[in-house]
DNA sequence: AAAACTTTGCAATACTGTTGCACGTACTTA
DNA sequence: TAAGTACGTGCAACAGTATTGCAAAGTTTT
């Protein structure tokens, strides 16, 4: 019998090997976006590109979203099931300034902005910084 | 007689200094925003770690913002004169998908938003990504 | 079982940003 | 003006993150 993650990652066309099924489980686990480096303290002894490019297949399959918060380090957090991050799923991050942590606000979509003429939309990174509340 | 450059710089406290005139009129004369990179490829033999801390005391100063679009590189554009990069200073960012270029949206200030219980908004990073005009 | 394809581990590398230190220049003050 | 001090610049080294080539190991297909 199969379990809940292979039936995720099937079901985002993604082979469940061994090593997907534990990053998919950190992920999920997870409050907060982690980065490579924190997904890769959760190990003892894997290689941080073998990681880089499973979150890159999770990523060109729609399971994570990325987000560039301006950390220096890009995090990675689980999408929704129906999620295919194009613009109307597409929604804001907030960074702690004190805790450096990074979370998805998944209901607050990103706004239609009307942008000066000859510009399209395609994609966003809406990030807003503060404090977060375990920090105040 | 003081030049135009000079007094920008020391409206906003900053010494007037051959380098730091330069770099202003570098920053002066374009549409987009400019990377420590680019900036240096303007000149013939100057130091990258010169003109960061150029960028560095411009932008302690407020007399420019950094942006990060994602790319890998921060950019630079000038401020207004009023600016002291408060959330009411703070605009949304256009990275053309094709150019790579980044663009101020100065008259698209960053909305206000509201946080969820407990968050609060100090600043923020919105970039909006698509095709610029002269791309499509 | 062999061939073909995919995933992983290892090592090396690219790129951007950042800092320590020494030297030179500009400003301050006696 | 001369000495002393603060500030700015150049050079070199380093840090952190992302990324790639290549070969070994594992998986799927014939
Ligand atoms: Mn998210
Ligand atoms: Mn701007
Ligand atoms: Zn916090
Ligand atoms: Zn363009």
């Amino acid at each position: 019998m199969k379990g809940k993650t292979d039936k995720k990652l099937e079901q985002k066309n993604i082979k469940p090997t061994a090593m997907r099924q534990l990053v998919y489980e950190i992920l999920e686990k997870q409050k907060k976006a982690l980065s490579l480096y924190e997904i890769e303290q959760q190990f003892d002894n894997v290689e941080r590109s073998t990681i880089f490019r499973t979150l890159k297949t999770f990523q060109d399959n729609y399971l994570i979203h990325s987000i560039d918060d301006g950390t220096g380090a890009v995090k990675y957090a689980l999408c929704d099931d129906d999620c295919t991050c194009k613009p109307d799923d597409l929604h804001i991050h907030f960074l702690c300034n004190k805790c450096g942590q990074t979370h998805c606000m998944k209901d607050m979509p990103v706004p239609k902005m009307d942008l000066a003429e000859g510009f399209s939309f395609e994609n966003a990174n809406f990030v807003v910084k503060g404090i977060c509340p375990n920090c105040r």
